[in-house]
DNA sequence: GCCTCACAGTACCATACGGTATGGTTTGGA
DNA sequence: TCCAAACCATACCGTATGGTACTGTGAGGC
């Protein structure tokens, strides 16, 4: 979350002058809270108070500032990408109780939940997210076979936990978000040999 | 699904008169395969090869087709719903298992994730959603507790299994789909004592 | 045989949206 | 100081979409 970070003339007139990165993130903002049906070049406009002059500066056509929006969430500003790669570091037993903390102690899914069900009719998108997912998968079926599962056990354990993961993502809204303790109660019962 | 049941003339002319179950069920499968985005009056009338004057005949205006299409959602031709009740009739130790298999082999989740996004700007369709899953973790709650475990345990394992779940229906495309047997195998872990 | 009503077609309107063309303004540098 | 590039405003177009009004049409009851 780098916003209108340097600026030339840090406090002078009103008109700020918007940078590619501004529309981005004004679209990815719009794209989470509203969905993808609400990012509409005018919306963006009023939002920003400008005109599509300025819009169709910075970009050729809508496509292009999707693109842009896309290639934000792949990008290592990406915290879960960045913190996937932190983590690999870590000594195997704190790897997965910590990658369940993050899960529950951030709020910031719902970009995430934005992000993934607009994969579902853009599938560049949905090539992205999946990409994600593996890169996931193949970090917490590591560890579970550094802890000594064979593949069945790992895939299984790594599997459970993945999918999981996942649901909380969409379903945290729906039903009770657990603890910290309890994702640490659960680990310990699915590290259990 | 009793698509066109029904009808007085069952093999005649060409025009079959639609019904008002003909339209929901044609946007709701636009619903599915495109998104909520893809669903117009034009489209439909297309597809079911009429025009917007039978459309309006049906329906004051586009938000009373999709009131009807998330009707039919919550409604109890629901296979979800009606699987739910008839889970709850098994012994107790086949049921986790049962839903687990359900899950699997069931390729009918694309309906799922289409109104679960739909959900994410619809908050009546959003109650429902949210009203099914808690539904669905009491149940799988009630299975830990009566196989003997307290309410945090029981809370715990249900809560995986549950986000699991839901995990599943959305990352299915993305991750290895578990067998059935793998499923077993993770019932069995999680009801170890 | 005629009327009615459920159902559908045709024509039309207003708005919203993506996109283009062009001209105006601001900013940094030679 | 002046130019050129960066940035934005204004006006305009084509199309898609939701919606309205009015006109058929065919099947069943009287």
């Amino acid at each position: 979350m780098t916003r209108q970070s340097e600026k030339k003339k840090p406090a002078s007139t009103r008109r700020p002058r918007l940078s590619l990165d501004d529309w981005t993130d004004a679209g990815l903002q719009l794209l989470v809270t509203e969905g993808r049906g609400a990012v509409k070049i005018a919306r963006l406009c009023n939002e920003l108070g400008v005109t599509k002059g300025s819009f169709y500066w910075h970009f050729a056509d809508i496509e292009e500032l999707m693109h842009a929006i896309a290639a934000r969430y792949c990008s290592h500003d990406n915290d879960t990408l960045r913190g996937l790669t932190s983590i690999e570091e870590m000594p195997v037993r704190d790897r997965l109780a910590h990658m369940g903390a993050t899960l529950v102690e951030d709020r910031a899914w719902a970009t995430e939940v934005a992000i993934r069900d607009w994969a579902r009719t853009d599938p560049q998108v949905a090539e992205s997210v999946r990409a994600l997912d593996q890169r996931i998968m193949s970090v917490v079926e590591n560890a579970f076979r550094e802890l000594g599962f064979d593949d069945r056990e790992a895939r299984i354990r790594a599997g459970t936990l993945v999918y999981a993961g996942i649901g909380f993502v969409y379903g945290r809204d729906n039903i009770a978000t657990p603890t910290v303790d309890e994702i640490q109660d659960l680990v310990a019962i699915l590290t259990r040999m």
